[in-house]
DNA sequence: CTCCTTCACTTGTCATGACATGTTACGTTG
DNA sequence: CAACGTAACATGTCATGACAAGTGAAGGAG
């Protein structure tokens, strides 16, 4: 770690988060494997030259996103990757990702304002001609991508996530809880497909090699649709995981 | 909030959390509404006397469960609930596109008697040795294969199937209707991969052509697991749907 | 009247210090 | 040798204090 990581030239982002992004690309990276012990907290203190409220604020975060856990009295340790999601119950990639015990970025490959057309403009119950935004972001674990996402949204919250932190924080959380948009009932259409060259690209893989594409219109619990995804998932890396029970109707 | 909130006496649980559950409880009996202010990190150390990191901290708690949200220089406020059930329909095959219009049959490519071995035999909670029947179906819509379907099923329940019209039945319907089985939960595992030889000239298709694998371990109402399938499907002429809701956290 | 500054209030970040509590290893004591 | 006690070190909890940064309303300047 060098030796004194300078971190205290005056930053934009607070230092907390700095650490932490440290931290979480040393997991990443294999600097820190998993099962092996972190450093202390009073080692951080003094690799990093702050307090042990700035260190714990990192690590808990880490904790929380399931990189890392603690035993009281010992340490803290690096946790092991689990890679499915379960969407019995709709939840954002991130989200389900974090709760199973590891944590995505994502890379904003684009962001765009179009006209909503004849494809997403039924989908959102937007006429033609109103303006949606196009949201591309690819996804990745353990620094591999992992998925291309495309989402669609109105303008209107298009332009306010826009300005949010899209790396770390998931879409659904932002909505239903900076927005306070509650989230209901999501369709999904799931189906497999061959990789072409713009898409083996971006994912790091051969062209042709097999896809899950799942295109899914979350609607919020008043019935509005809301958003409107295109995911294309590596069929080697990522399998979709789901409960669900048998119906009544 | 009474006077004082008598906290300090010495107790077996951090501050924090009675804190934390004493909000919680606050919140879930109306008397902080939903998109209502909560009281400020200074007024609630003034009311339960104890300082500004032990507030944050429960709130912190409260806004990660999802029941507060905070805006940065304005204040707390109290999340709306969100819905509470999720079920996604579970169907058998041609339950599903039978209700859709479509014509369909089952064409049996094998039924064999196995040992449940190391794969099988946890998921149906059999042991190695215990008697398992295999099932493999051509599942067909409108005269082309679609899907190959392998079914494994306690050998009890196998014998009896296999004197059934497996070809126009759902089993699901006849596990139900029939046996009287109720069906509950089912676990899938969707993942995207390419026809090897085998599957490429039962399915029709070449090999390399991008499939839907399914796994689906179905269980009785009473939690008993009863039919663990491995299904692929032609990924160029069917998308799997479901409808989910999202959960409560 | 409109625009802008100021100020009070909010949450966010960070430092320092203290004590509690759980874990482990290394002693000493029987 | 076995059992116990203690010290070192880990994380957990909590207090006090300070400044930064975002919000909104009141009040002054044009």
């Amino acid at each position: 770690m060098s030796q004194t990581d300078n971190i205290h030239a005056l930053s934009p982002t607070p230092l907390y988060t700095q650490i932490r992004e440290i931290l979480r690309q040393r997991i990443l990276d294999g600097t820190y494997l998993p099962h092996q012990q972190m450093p202390s907290e009073s080692e951080l203190i003094k690799a990093f030259r702050v307090s042990r409220i700035t260190v714990r604020q990192a690590l808990g975060d880490l904790q929380r996103a399931g990189l890392i856990f603690k035993i009281h009295g010992k340490g803290t340790y690096v946790s092991k990757p689990k890679a499915f999601q379960n969407i019995g119950q709709l939840q954002g990639f991130g989200e389900a990702m974090s709760r199973m015990g590891y944590e995505t970025f994502s890379q904003v490959v684009s962001i765009k304002t179009l006209a909503a057309g004849k494809t997403v403009g039924p989908k959102l119950k937007l006429k033609e001609r109103e303006p949606i935004t196009e949201l591309r972001r690819l996804r990745y674990l353990n620094r591999e991508p992992i998925s291309l996402d495309v989402s669609y949204l109105p303008k209107t919250i298009g332009d306010r996530l826009a300005k949010e932190d899209l790396a770390h924080r998931d879409i659904f959380l932002i909505l239903e809880n900076d927005y306070g948009l509650g989230l209901g009932q999501a369709e999904l259409q799931i189906e497999a497909m061959l990789a072409d060259e713009a898409l083996a690209r971006l994912l790091k893989v051969e062209a042709g090699a097999p896809l899950l594409r799942i295109e899914r219109l979350t609607f919020t619990t008043d019935g509005t649709p809301l958003d409107y995804e295109h995911l294309y998932y590596r069929g080697d890396a990522f399998q979709y995981r789901l409960r669900i029970e048998r119906g009544q109707i």
